[in-house]
DNA sequence: GAATTAATTGAACGTTCGTTTTATTAATGC
DNA sequence: GCATTAATAAAACGAACGTTCAATTAATTC
C-alpha cells in the first residue's frame, strides 16, 4: 500500500503534534518511541519523517510553538495600566490560565529541556527568560513604587512562577475547585506574598475558608 | 578477568548509588544507559546486576530512600511546640536545607515518577502524601486558631511546597546569594503567603532589599 | 485523461539497549 | 594452603530503537 485515501498533509501534521504532546507528556520525551507514535497517529513510522525530520525537531517545535505562544498571550493580555498591583493581577491571571489550557505542552516544555542539543536549549531558555524578565519588570516597579514589600526581586519572581506552574501537577479539570476558584486563591497568595498594600480592587476574594478544604 | 583487586561490595554499591544519582538527574532516567553507569563507576555493566536485579530497581530505591530521609529529616526537627508559625518556620527551613543539599536526588524523585511500576509509583506517592500532610496540619493549626490567613488549606501548601522546592531548579552553590540567604528571604514570603499575624518572633529578617537583585 | 505531485507503506539498516550466562580471579575462612 | 565465597569481566542474547529507501497509490494540475 501507498498514500491512502483522504489523506491530508496538514491534517496528518496536527494529528502528529497532538499525539506527540500527549505521549511525551504521560512516557516522557525517551521513552516514547516513533512507533509508538506513530500508531497514536494511525500511521507507519516512516510517515512522521515527512514533517518531522528528526524526533528531536519534533521535540524543539512543540517547546518553541508553547514557549512563543505564552509569550504572544501575555502581549495581548497585558494592561495597559501602569499601577503595578494590576500588572501583576493580570500577569497571574494569565499565567494560570494559559498553563491550565496547556497542562501537557507546559509538562513537556518544562521537564523535557535536557533532550535539546545545546543551540535549541539556548533558544527556549531566551524565550523563558523574556516571559520572566516580565515579572520582574511588574516586580521592580511595585517595590519602587513601595507598593509591593520584596527582599529580592529576583528571588521572588522564581518564587512566584514555580509557585504557579506548579497548578499543573496536581490540578484536574472537573475536580474540587474551578479554575475561577484556583486563580482568585493563586492571586490573593500573590498578593500577599509580595506584601501588596492596597489589597487588589477590583478583585474579588476567595469565597472558600480553610475549614472547607484540608484535604486535596 | 575477573575480580579485580581491592573491589569491595559494599564501595561499589555505595559507588553505584552516587553516579546513578548525578547521572539520571542530568541525562534522565531512560536516557542514562546501564553501561554509562558502569563506566562512570569504573566497572562492566553486568557487574551492576550484582547489587540491583534491574534498571527500575535502582531507580526505586533511590527515590524510596530519599523521601525516607525527608521524612526522617523532618522527624528529627520538628519542634515540640505548637505554636504553628514556629512550626511553619522549622518546616520551611527543614525543607529547603534539605533539597538544596540534595538536589540531583530531588531532581530523581521528581522527575523520574513515570518510570516506575504502578506499585512502586504508589508506594512513593505514599511518603509524599505523608510529608506534605504535616505542612496542611501545621496550616490548618494557623488558620484555627487565627494566626494564619488561609483561603484553601490543601491549595496552599501545595502552593508552598512547589515554591520552595523551585529552589533547587535555580540556586546553585557560591552564586549571588548564600544558603543562609535564600532561607531567610522564603521564610519570609512563606509567612505573609500565610498571613501571619505575628511576625516570626526569633527569625532574624532578611537584609537585602528589591533594588540590589533585580537580575537572577 | 495523462503527467505530476503529495502522502504513505513496508522492509530494511546499523546501533544500542537491558539483561543473562559463563568463566575467572581476589579475598576469606578454616 | 586449601576450599569456599565474593566480585568482577567478557561475550552473547533478542528486542527495540531512530532513521532511510524504494515502491506504490491518491490527489491535483493542465
Amino acid at each position: 500500500m501507498a498514500r491512502t485515501t483522504g489523506s491530508d498533509g496538514e491534517k496528518t501534521e496536527a494529528a502528529v503534534r497532538e499525539a506527540a504532546v500527549s505521549l511525551i507528556a504521560r512516557l516522557g520525551y525517551e521513552a516514547m518511541s516513533m512507533r509508538q507514535l506513530a500508531a497514536k497517529v494511525g500511521v507507519q513510522a516512516a510517515a512522521l519523517y515527512r514533517y518531522f525530520p528528526t524526533k528531536e525537531d519534533l521535540l524543539f517545535t512543540l517547546m518553541r510553538e508553547h514557549m512563543e505562544g505564552l509569550l504572544k498571550a501575555w502581549d495581548r493580555t497585558r494592561p495597559a495600566s501602569d499601577d503595578p498591583a494590576a500588572r501583576l493581577a493580570a500577569y497571574v491571571e494569565n499565567h494560570i490560565a494559559f498553563h491550565i489550557a496547556r497542562r501537557h505542552a507546559t509538562h513537556v516544555s518544562n521537564m523535557e529541556l535536557r533532550s535539546l542539543s545545546p543551540e535549541r536549549l539556548t533558544r527556549i531558555l531566551k524565550l523563558r527568560t523574556a516571559y520572566e524578565k516580565e515579572l520582574r519588570a511588574i516586580l521592580r516597579d511595585g517595590a519602587e513604587a513601595g507598593i509591593f514589600e520584596i527582599d529580592d526581586v529576583g528571588l521572588t519572581a522564581m518564587a512566584l512562577i514555580q509557585m504557579m506552574t506548579g497548578v499543573i501537577v496536581w490540578f484536574r479539570p472537573g475536580e474540587r475547585l474551578s479554575i475561577a476558584e484556583v486563580t482568585t486563591t493563586y492571586l490573593s497568595m500573590t498578593m500577599r506574598l509580595v506584601g501588596a498594600k492596597i489589597d487588589t480592587f477590583s478583585v474579588a476574594r476567595p469565597v472558600r475558608r480553610a475549614r472547607d478544604a484540608v484535604a486535596l
